[in-house]
RNA sequence: GGUCCCGUAGCUCAGCUGGAUAGAGCAACUGCCUUCUAAGCAGUAGGUCUUUGGUUCGAAUCCAAACGGGAUCACCA
């Protein structure tokens, strides 16, 4: 809409002789209780017109209508200058801008974004929270991707460290050389099984302790199954062999269950980096940061960064003993993943627990001028709560993932049947469609949301497939479909003399879309397309229902709503599939 | 206690780069299937936008404070 706020510089100009930029012009929508397409909001323009809103309204409204061949006509209501462009316009937009396949997808930009996400650790099934993060990473990397980036959707797998010996530890102990294949158990299951009997028999000895007069702290420190795993974690870390091979083989068990997870859920990896491999990254940019001084040694040797200036802590970087922590291998991480990929952009899709952990390793990153450190950025999301409150693994409290997926389907399933539209589907055809459908309503509930609000869910209370949801916009597409598969569109241009308002409206709608990729893209956000998509969906919808597309009133108009049609099914297909989200043809 | 995030209809959420009478869905109530799929459409009802100040022609939106909820502040990850 650029040639409107490049007439109404002009007509300011030319009107009050005053030099304004397009962006000082306020260009809205329309609200649809008001005559026109795009609203300028004329109170800004009184400092130099000297005249009431109303007033300055008509004269840049009666400007553009002698000026700009497409505008035309206008009404002025308080301070806001309502603009009708002319259908011929709306029409020309539809056939040449929006049915074209490059429509929605942007050229590329020249920039690489790395967008890592998932990232779990490998002790226990992934749960509710896990399902968030990675529905969120994937649609903000096809959201990127679709904004014209160069995408490498990362997963850093926590393969190592004490939870994973405790899972290993209760196996050697009580699992009787129990597998995936001996048991029929998935493998993520099976050792989440394990971890789950470790902290059981861990609380037990920790009781024990007390019952013979240790305090807690002091019961949780000499329990002997937690000094067994401290000491598992130190063979692993010296190479031993039995170590080794039983930690590889429990992994093991667990990327088969995540992989099936994964398909589940529809996202996949360009990258893995494994903590295994990374761990012990990071010294050398410690060493780079005393040298540059920005960080320093104390006396006991461990190592310090002061934020204090930044309005945040004094901060470990390196043990005393000169092992690494936390940020330590972050830090190396991060330097690992810029020369594997020298991304411009690098997001990190983790929770907003960890806010204060990505602030620090940022700010460090930036101190020690490392490149691509502006490009950092935390997606931090919150947390999903259940009513009685947080999930807690251990307590098993958790929505597990696969279970959730399956009850989904399952709840497709049902709610399918009873509306009794599958007669003429094979099973392989009626699977596909629950799958799809239990699916996109779980995604489009999560995704629907603004990315850092926590959210809350309810198991007792089914996911909705009604009204603002998943299966509402694919039951649109559906729509859509059937009525294009009962003819053959002719895919040529038509000229018709008048729109009505809700093809005008559809044809408005339709032309945001790609303005709401580049919003999405600049804010992280897939709730920013999932929003727009159900207003897309609702539109056609009530244009559906106004307006007969096979029973048009001649050949000239159904051809044109037919391409209306498929325009719109095409940008329903294209956003869900921003969110990750698969539209049926018939359902 | 310090820092950060959130607070909009009974519930779940949009709207937040300041602009018109604050919008959807669910739940409740009313209509609409002999017409392209009723997982739909149309309508009724439901709001001190947590509160109080400030900036502005104009504040749900920006600023400050208070209140309420959450997170975080480890030589854990």
């Amino acid at each position: 809409m650029n040639f409107i706020t490049e007439a109404v510089v002009k007509a300011v100009k030319q009107l009050y002789g005053t030099d304004i930029a397009q962006t000082d012009i306020n260009l809205q929508e329309t609200r649809k209780e008001f005559e026109g397409q795009l609203t300028i909001v004329t109170f800004p323009f009184t400092r130099f017109s000297k005249k009431s809103p109303e007033q300055t309204g008509n004269d840049i409204g009666e400007y553009l209508v002698a000026n700009v061949t497409d505008v035309e006509a206008f009404n002025v209501i308080k301070g806001f200058l309502n603009i009708c462009l002319a259908d011929s316009f709306w029409l020309n937009t539809l056939y040449s801008h929006i049915l074209p396949d490059t429509f929605g997808v942007f050229a590329p930009n020249g920039q690489r974004v790395m967008v890592e996400y998932s990232s779990p650790n490998t002790n226990k099934p992934l749960h509710l929270g896990h399902i968030r993060n990675n529905l969120l990473g994937y649609s903000v990397a096809q959201i990127l991707a679709a904004a014209g980036y160069e995408v490498v959707k990362a997963n850093l797998v926590n393969d190592r460290g004490i939870h994973i010996c405790k899972s290993m530890l209760a196996w050697q102990k009580w699992g009787n050389g129990e597998t995936p294949e001996s048991t029929g158990i998935k493998g993520d299951h099976l050792v989440g099984k394990y971890y789950v009997i470790f902290d059981k028999e861990y609380k037990k000895q920790i009781e024990q302790l007390k019952a013979d007069g240790q305090t807690e702290d002091e019961a949780k420190k000499n329990a002997s199954l937690i000094r067994e795993a401290q000491l598992m974690l130190l063979k692993w870390e010296q190479g031993d062999d039995d170590v080794i091979s039983l930690w590889k083989t429990m992994n093991g068990w667990v990327y088969s269950g995540f992989a099936d997870t994964y398909k589940s859920l529809g996202v996949d990896f360009d990258q893995y980096y494994y903590e295994s491999n990374t761990y012990l990254l990071g010294k050398d940019i410690i060493e780079e940061g005393l040298e540059k001084g920005v960080f320093f040694k104390k006396e006991d040797g461990s190592v310090w960064i002061d934020l204090t200036a930044d309005g945040l802590d004094q901060k470990l970087v390196l043990r005393s003993d000169g092992t690494s922590v936390y940020i330590t291998q972050d830090m190396g991480t991060a330097q690992l993943k810029y020369n594997d990929f020298r991304m411009d952009k690098s997001i990190y899709v983790v929770g907003n627990e960890q806010d204060y952990h990505f602030k620090v390793l940022f700010l460090i990153l930036q101190k020690l001028g490392k490149a691509g450190a502006d490009g950092l950025f935390h997606l931090s999301y919150g947390m999903v709560d259940l009513p009685s409150g947080k999930m807690k693994s251990r307590e098993g409290t958790v929505v597990d993932a696969d279970d959730l997926m399956a009850e989904m389907v399952q709840t497709a399933r049902e709610r399918t049947e009873e509306l009794g539209k599958v007669d003429g589907f094979s099973d392989e055809e009626k699977q596909m469609l629950y799958k799809t459908i239990g699916m996109g309503a779980l995604k489009f509930f999560l995704l629907k949301v603004d990315p850092k609000k926590r959210l809350l869910f309810d198991p007792n209370e089914s996911v909705d497939f009604q009204g603002h949801t998943g299966p509402f916009i694919q039951y649109t597409h559906a729509r859509i479909r059937s009525v294009l598969n009962r003819v053959d569109a002719e895919n040529k241009r038509v000229e018709i003399v008048e729109l009505a308002g809700v093809e005008r409206d559809l044809i408005v709608v339709l032309n945001r879309f790609p303005e709401v990729i580049q919003e999405a893209a600049a804010g992280y956000t897939p709730a920013v397309i999932a929003n727009y998509v159900y207003d897309l969906a609702k539109l056609f919808n009530k244009f559906y229902h106004e307006k007969s597309i096979l029973q048009a009133e001649d050949e000239t108009l159904k051809q044109f709503r037919l391409q209306l049609a498929a325009a719109s099914a095409k940008v329903i297909k294209k956003g869900m599939g921003l969110l990750g989200i698969m539209v049926p043809e018939r359902m």
